[in-house]
DNA sequence: GTCTATATCAGGATAGAC
DNA sequence: GTCTATCCTGATATAGAC
C-alpha cells in the first residue's frame, strides 16, 4: 500500500458516456432487438472495440441504458407543491396537467413507455425498476395527500390513487402511446374536472 | 364461362393456416424484431418458401397474423349478460371479475399487451386495431350502461367509464404485464370494491 | 484504452427442380 | 404450390497493432 489512488474512477468514462447517449436513441427508436450496435457505434463517434470494452455485449449495455433512465425520467415530476392550504381540486387538476405536459413535451418518454412494456416480458427487472422508480412514488405520494389533507374524507385513499394514475395513465396509453385519441375522443380538461369530482366526492 | 368455380377459394389455405399458428407463438414470445422466420417455418412444419408464397414478406406476415389476434381476443368478454334489474355494483363486480379472470388464464393476452404497445411506434395501425377491437367496445358498452341503468344518476358516464376501465387496465398493466404486483401490492377485492363504491357514488 | 480489420454466423429473401 | 439449396447482407463479437 504505497500510495492511496487519488480517487478509485468515476463511473463511467467519457466514452462510456458516449456510448449511452448514442445507445439511447437507438434503443428508444428501434428497440432492443432492432437495434444495431453499428449505428451506436456511429452515433457515439467511438469503435465498436470500444464499446465492447465497456460493457460485455448487447444486453448488458441495454440494462444499464434503461435503468439509469428509470431514475431520470420522472414522469409526474414530483417537486410539486403540496400545501394543504390549497384546495384539492386545484391541486389535483396541476398534478395531472404536469404529468401531461411532460408527456407532451418529451417525446422520449412515449418510447421510453413502450419499451417498458414490450420488452417486460425478456426484461422484468427493467419494469420493475420502471414501477419502483416512477409508480410507485407517485402512487405513494397522491396516497399520502388524499390521506392526509384536511379537506378530504376518502374512505380508501389508497384506491383512490390508483383510480386517479391509471385513469392518466389509460389516458396516455390510448391517445399517446397508442395514437388512438381520435378513435376514443375525450377532452382533456372534460376528463380531469370529471374525474376530479369523482375523487373527492 | 365453362363452369363456375365451388367455392372462390376459402381466405386462407391449410398452409397459411399452419404458417399463422407457428407465427403466432413465434412473434408473441420474441416480438417482431426478435421473430425469426426460420423458427416460423420450423414450427410450422413447411418450407421457408411456402411462406413467402403466402406471405410477401415479414411485416406482412406480423400486420396479418395481429389483425387478426385483435378481432378473436376478447379482453372484456362482452358477451355479459346486461340486465338492469341488477344492481349496478354486482354488475360492474362481475365485469371486472370477468376481464381479469380472462387475464388470469390466457396468458397470450399479456404477451398480446405487450407487442401492441411495444410495436406501437412501428406498426401505429395495429395499436388502432387493437382500440377500436377492444378497448372502444368496451368503452362505449360501459359508457351506456352507466348512461342507461335506472338506478344511476352519473354526472359525466363516459368518464366514469374511461376511470373504471382505466383503473383495470393500470391494475393488470402493473400486475401481470410488468409482473410488480409485489412491488405496489393491491388485493383485486379491495380495489373492485372501492372502485365501485367510487363510481357508482 | 482505442482503433482497424476481420472472424463467424444467422438473418430475410429467392431460383429452379418437381 | 411446395420443396431444397443458395445468395447476400449485415449482425455480434474479437484479435492484434498502436
Amino acid at each position: 500500500m504505497t500510495k492511496a489512488k487519488p480517487v478509485e474512477r468515476e463511473l463511467s468514462s467519457k466514452k462510456a458516456e458516449l456510448i449511452l447517449k448514442g445507445a439511447m436513441q437507438e434503443f428508444l427508436e428501434h428497440g432492443y432487438a432492432g437495434a444495431r450496435i453499428d449505428r451506436i457505434v456511429e452515433a457515439a463517434g467511438v469503435s465498436k472495440a470500444t464499446v465492447y470494452r465497456h460493457f460485455p455485449d448487447k444486453e448488458s449495455l441495454f440494462t444499464a441504458l434503461i435503468q439509469q433512465l428509470s431514475c431520470r425520467k420522472n414522469l409526474f415530476e414530483m417537486h410539486i407543491q403540496q400545501t394543504f392550504e390549497e384546495s384539492p381540486s386545484v391541486f389535483l387538476n396541476r398534478y395531472a396537467n404536469t404529468m401531461l405536459a411532460n408527456v407532451a413535451e418529451d417525446p422520449q418518454i412515449l418510447t421510453f413507455l413502450r419499451i417498458i412494456v414490450g420488452e417486460s416480458g425478456r426484461f422484468p427487472e427493467l419494469a420493475r425498476a420502471f414501477v419502483v422508480n416512477i409508480e410507485k412514488v407517485s402512487l405513494d405520494f397522491l396516497t399520502q395527500y388524499l390521506t392526509n389533507h384536511p379537506k378530504l374524507k376518502i374512505a380508501d385513499p389508497e384506491v383512490s390513487a390508483r383510480a386517479f394514475i391509471g385513469t392518466l395513465i389509460h389516458f396516455v396509453l390510448l391517445r399517446d402511446v397508442l395514437q388512438s385519441g381520435d378513435l376514443v375522443p375525450m377532452e382533456r380538461d372534460r376528463l380531469l374536472d370529471s374525474l376530479i369530482q369523482i375523487i373527492v366526492h
